[in-house]
DNA sequence: TGTATTTCCTACTGAAATAGTAGGGGGATC
DNA sequence: GATCCCCCTACTATTTCAGTAGGAAATACA
């Protein structure tokens, strides 16, 4: 029932990126997300590589350049990013949805263990295949401002009020 | 969010017995367990240590051996087996109730990941930590009772009608 | 045109987990 | 004493995990 590194890695930096395009700043670079979050530079990037491949997000190259979300928050499922990544999210293949196979038991009809695990596929779906990444941007953000808190990543170039006041437009993209 | 071949075998295994029990049959050997499930029986030797350990099981060596429930099947609880044999339930330990680990985001207060996964965790404990080895095999046995399916393992020694009548006791173990 | 910056691409690697095998010890039963 | 079956230790092959390493290609700016 483990998520890997690859996956909390990859939800991790979707949602700060979901957070930064709230805040009105679409692109960050992968040194702003490794740095932040302390994650290996080169790993991230492969997981980049993929995840773009998968359509989440876009890239630019060159100075300046960056990755920003190919798509509304609202239209990015938790649930499709982790099958993306960790593969099916049924404990056992035989109670999947989106990759059945056959298992070993003789009569799936009747295994215990079948029945069991498919309620455990529907709870893990029924959290995964609901939220959207715009749900936990929202509530992340709520809780910034009712803690009166400032995202992290965005310290070197944001003012608080900025953050606490409703989507200010961050300065220009160049640095002072 | 896989369930290992480990873990399989052992809930099978479990399931396999707590219906053996509750059809009179309260121990089987290792070698009827594989030979049903067509698992290897060397490797199922290493699960049965690691459940007796545990308290799930007891055994009786020499001939006519086998193993045992070691508890009422009311009292065998998914959650815990899967913990003994997989570890924590919860994707990430910064959420997992039974054995919590700090992880590396700099504050946990405000950690989209971080909810998210607490509401996968509970959706996997609730199923779990809920259903019992009794649940199960209850459901499994009225659903074998409505089919008319005589349950595998029984095939050699138990006659269709002993199993349809309520609970009526196998013959003697030894085998003609 | 040249330099710095940043993504892109391929290949490699050390460590751990997974899914078993292999071989024999020793108690129980007949 | 033969057989059956649990018990125990050690070993192994394969795969997955979690990265490293090194450079090519694109972009911005001077």
């Amino acid at each position: 029932m483990k998520l890997s590194k690859r996956g909390e890695y990859a939800l991790r930096s979707l949602i700060d990126l979901g957070i930064a395009a709230e805040l009105g700043w679409p692109m960050l670079q992968i040194t702003e997300l490794a740095t932040k979050e302390k994650l290996p530079i080169k790993f991230l990037e492969q997981i980049f590589t993929q995840l773009k491949a998968a359509g989440y997000v876009k890239s630019r190259r060159g100075k300046f350049g960056g990755y920003s979300l190919a798509r509304p928050t609202s239209r990015i499922k938790f649930g499709a990013v982790i099958r993306l990544i960790e593969g099916p999210l049924a404990p056992i293949r035989c109670v999947s949805q989106t990759s059945y196979a056959r298992c070993s038991c003789p009569d799936e009809a009747h295994c215990g263990l079948r029945m069991l695990m498919f309620d455990v596929r529907n709870a893990i779906s029924t959290v995964l295949d609901r939220f959207t990444l715009a749900d936990i941007v929202g509530i992340t953000l709520r809780k910034y401002r009712r803690d009166k808190v400032t995202p992290p990543f965005l310290h070197r170039s944001i003012s608080l009020s900025s953050i606490l006041s409703t989507k200010s437009k961050p300065p220009s993209r160049r640095r002072a």
